[in-house]
DNA sequence: CCGCGTCTGGGGAACGTTCCCATACGGGCA
DNA sequence: TGCCCGTATGGGAACGTTCCCCAGACGCGG
């Protein structure tokens, strides 16, 4: 069970009948000076060694590790393994690997997160930000990209899907089957800021001059457990809404099931509609509508900001890149009765 | 955007006035003899200047990089998040930070992970073996725990999940119910070696004397849709199943949508049966019954084994870990009519 | 024939840590 | 008083790479 040292670029030398420098030469780059004949040679020697590059070495001299972090609030929350795979693929393709870390919504993890990042020395962090403060980020001292709005970190990129939006489409498209009886199950985040969702539903109804009751919006955290209970609720109310917005799919499949359980039909006597688009959206019955938000995508453009810093190029302004959802009809929303 | 340098040991040194050898004892170990006057003095040049020890360095010297990789097929398939996540949870207990890579069931990416395992010296591995040879594997060198059976790696340690268990189980359950047309939907693996599960299957109709009809098996890849279109061929058969047992709840959850499409009423018309228990298993309708695997376990059994491996214990023999399903009745199967 | 530029290759320091060995200092005991 | 041993600390090499700088070889023009 001892270990056989792997062989080292000395040894290739040796090997090959050269000096350590020329190994490295041609290890390193194509475009470094070095003859044919030699070239050969010591590929011929690297190749008969079996001789791998050893990154440790190699980051303690140029400082880098090849290695980025993903920080998330749980991987098992079915919104994250896309937005990590996305970033996965695109960090893979550049040479670089991704390590993991889930921070449980804890500001305790979060930091630990930071000192990890710190202490490998990782190039890189993609962090959806827990209760981290603005300098703390800063005084990591190494490229960051944030997950969600970024508002509190004016000078880091962010790569976030417009929650807004969002519900703005959710609501538009009940209003337009003709809803005026909505209620919204929002979501309480555990982050510093109130849920831009809430804000939104709120001004909508002016907008749209639709009759605003606050009877009709439940907060609870996200969870479909949750999502039930504030659908209960709901359903208690002398008058109760038309159509339900849910600030994210586990709620809203947690509403429907809610509503099932309740007696009701749905989308017949009541319209849900979500928002993410996680899996199990589509195998509810009815399947659920939903205003899908672009998980893979937000993982590459996350690791393609970062990776630009990384390289050093775009010392520019930081950049806030918001993406779009897209309604999904399918169907759990109709026209009121 | 310079980077200013983070302190070394040696700042530190300079600045409490004791050699890097002192401080690289406080460090470390707290068993270290250094005079609590010395030691307080040094601690306090730590914090003020905010050093940390850098884990790059401390690796060439040590050859112990604090990183093991998890190489699954991918993370966006529903059943790998809760493994990852009991994987992470378990190794950053010890210390340990994960890093992610998805082989995406391709035989050159695995041998990519491989060497990015070898070139990062990471310190370990839980690999999900797609083609790799046993040879390559011992070539490694590494501390390695398999995930699946382990049958064709005699000399590793590995953590799978009882499939054939997990059959019985189902089949069982089926049979209890009264069913004696039980169909079987039966992924194709991407694997060298054949499903398991179509082998059980056999050997339970012989063993409870069912008469065995090769007509009710079709085998299709993993995925949602392939189910679906496997369950429509069982469904065009002029005598079709009264129950279908699907290889995983993804196949599950297909058949499940198409017969409803058919027109048949499940549990009713026919009763369904998944293996895995993913999250969209509980929220379909009716909910799915499934024999549910220890997801979240399986991570932190293959964890801990690897972190035992890791520390030069247990050089004994090679540890074959099989965890049981366990039957999860929900709505999707009652007694034939 | 000499000087100079170009091209190929090597020597050796540096990165920040760990760890072996050496040293300094007391104090106890013969 | 002299010696030995234990404790507290320091010096410096080593880990495997990268990279700066220098040395030689060779060709070519003056």
């Amino acid at each position: 069970m001892s270990k056989p040292r792997q062989p080292t670029i000395k040894d290739v030398a040796r090997l090959a009948g050269v000096s350590k420098t020329t190994v490295g030469r041609v290890v390193n780059g194509e475009d470094l000076r070095v003859a044919e004949k030699t070239r050969a040679r010591v590929l011929a020697a690297i190749e008969m060694l079996g001789y791998e590059r050893n990154i440790v070495a190699s980051s303690l001299r140029t400082d880098q590790t090849l290695m980025v972090a993903l920080s998330i609030p749980d991987i098992m929350n079915p919104f994250w393994p896309e937005v990590a795979r996305g970033m996965q693929d695109t960090c893979e393709a550049q040479g670089y690997t991704v390590a993991l870390l889930n921070s449980d919504w804890d500001a305790g993890r979060e930091l630990v997160h930071l000192q990890t990042v710190r202490r490998n020395r990782f190039d890189g962090l993609v962090l959806n930000p827990i209760r981290i403060a603005d300098a703390e980020l800063r005084a990591l001292n190494t490229p960051t990209v944030l997950l969600g709005s970024g508002d509190d970190y004016p000078e880091f990129d962010s790569v976030g899907s417009d929650s807004v939006g969002a519900v703005n489409t959710a609501l538009e498209h009940l209003i337009a089957l003709g809803h005026r009886r909505i209620g919204l199950i929002a979501g309480i985040s555990q982050r510093r800021r109130p849920d831009a969702r809430y804000h939104c539903y709120i001004e909508m109804h002016q907008r749209c001059g639709l009759p605003l009751d606050l009877g009709l919006v439940v907060r609870c955290p996200y969870s479909q457990a949750e999502g039930a209970a504030a659908m209960c609720q709901l359903l208690s109310l002398a008058n109760p809404p038309t159509a339900v917005l849910a600030g994210n799919d586990l709620l809203a499949i947690g509403a429907l099931i809610a509503a099932k359980e309740a007696g009701l039909t749905v989308p017949d006597d009541l319209s849900i509609i979500g928002i993410d688009d996680i899996d199990a959206s589509s195998t509810t019955s009815p399947p659920l509508t939903t205003v899908a938000k672009p998980k893979y995508e937000i993982g590459v453009q996350a690791a393609t900001l970062l990776l630009e810093r990384m390289r050093g190029e775009q010392p520019g302004a930081p950049r806030k890149i918001v993406l779009e959802g897209e309604l999904r009809v399918r169907n759990s929303t109709c026209p009121p009765r």
